[in-house]
Formats: C-alpha cells, structure tokens, sequence
DNA sequence: ATTAGTTAGTTACTTTATGTAAGTAATTAT
DNA sequence: ATAATTACTTACATAAAGTAACTAACTAAT
C-alpha cells in the first residue's frame, strides 16, 4: 500500500550497510590501506564477492584502488573522505556488540 | 589463511546488521511499537522474510511480540532495551547519508 | 626454455537467500 | 454463505553468495 516513505538517502545508505560483508570490508579498511588477498584472508569472504563488494564501494566513492606497478603487482583498497566518514557507525556497532552480545552459546 | 582475527562479538552485531531488511525493521521500531502489515508495507519486503526477520530478531532479544486477543487479533513488535541500544547506529547511519548520499541519478 | 609461484582477479557451477503468489486459521461483517 | 481482515505459512521461481578451477602478467628457479 504504502511503499516506503522513508528519506531515500537514508534507505540508500542503509541498503549498502545491509550488505553483506560490507560492513567488515569498510572496518578493515578503517586501519589502513589493505590489500585484496589480505581483506579476503582477515574477513573470510570468497574472492568472488570481495571483488563485486569492492567495485560497488569503488562506484560509491566509498573505496580508492590504488596499483603499484611493482612486481608483483601491488594493489591497495583505501577508504576516500567520504569511506572515513562511515567510521562513527562502525564504531557504535563496536560499542553495541561489547554491551549487548554474549560470546558463547550462539545467542538463541 | 587467517580466518578472522576479529573480535567475536563484533562480528556477530556486524553480521546481525548486515543482513538485509534488519537495520530497517530496527528503524521502524525506534519510532514505536508496529504490527506485522505496517513494517511490511512501510518498508516494502516480503511477509516471508518479515516472518523470519522477526523471529531471528526475537531469539536474538532486540524484539519482543505482545500479542492482544481482540478482534480481530491484534500483535505488535516492540524493541527489548537490548533492540532499543542500537538508536545510536542507526542515527549514525542516518546522519552519514543526509551528508554523504545523493538522491539523483543513483549515485554511479 | 620450461615449470612453478605470486597477485588480483574472473568464470562456471552449486547452494542459499529472497521474492512472488497463493493458501490457512481465526474472527467479524454483510 | 460469502467476503474481508490479520498474521502468518507453503510451494515455487529468481537472485545472491559460496566453491573451485582458471587466466594474465610477471619473476624466480631448474
């Protein structure tokens, strides 16, 4: 009936934060430039979506890739100024999940 | 190689929030108790995964389902104290993307 | 020169998640 | 008796993600 009278710019964000992986690509990248086989191997994601994750970021200005054309190739994902800026929320998540979240026991 | 070297509890929130439709269901809750029809239709998912939102919401303790025997039956979904600690992240997010996000031309 | 190794991916195929639409149960209204 | 409402569930279709093997460009070793 109803579809959505939500702020479009809020749903946006949201949608992309609702992302999985996402989230955990964005608090990587928030303690430096990494490189790919380096976000794969810390987050645990298939290369596959690391890679999809990483052009969508690149496409929002979220993520900068940077080649260093040593041997072999380097290449480096960084956050740009608007990336940095999604730090806030990254951290209440990490605020939240230290009050809220029980360790053992899967949570059910 | 790695396997994540990320805090456990972090990456539980992180995952919680990272599945699609939660954030917003979260959202439409801060404003007060709602019943099954309204989030379905203010937010424009599917009653399926809106059954299974809810529910996973619920066994995690950020939800709680009050049912009144009216008539017809009427139930509504209210956040726990544990669902309404997660206003900052959400307000975070908000305020992100009334600077960051823009509303023309999908953002490519 | 051939084989193996590295990084940053891509491709083909499978499994899981989500969407769509119809159905159910309880009740009231016509 | 038929239709309507709410809060779901079920069956089936499509989209997203996982897995594993492959490619391209280069180096290092045999």
């Amino acid at each position: 009936m109803d579809e959505s009278v939500m702020c479009p710019r809020f749903q946006k964000a949201m949608g992309m934060m609702s992302q999985r992986w996402t989230g955990l690509v964005i608090y990587q990248l928030l303690s430096g430039p990494k490189r790919f086989c380096a976000l794969e191997s810390s987050i645990g994601l298939s290369g596959r979506v690391l890679s999809e994750r990483l052009k969508d970021l690149e496409n929002h200005g979220i993520v900068k890739r940077v080649v260093f054309p040593e041997t072999p190739v380097r290449i480096e994902y960084s956050l740009t100024e608007k990336g940095l800026a999604l730090e806030p929320i990254v951290k209440e998540i990490e605020k939240w999940s230290q009050t809220w979240v029980p360790v053992e026991s899967d949570s059910l």
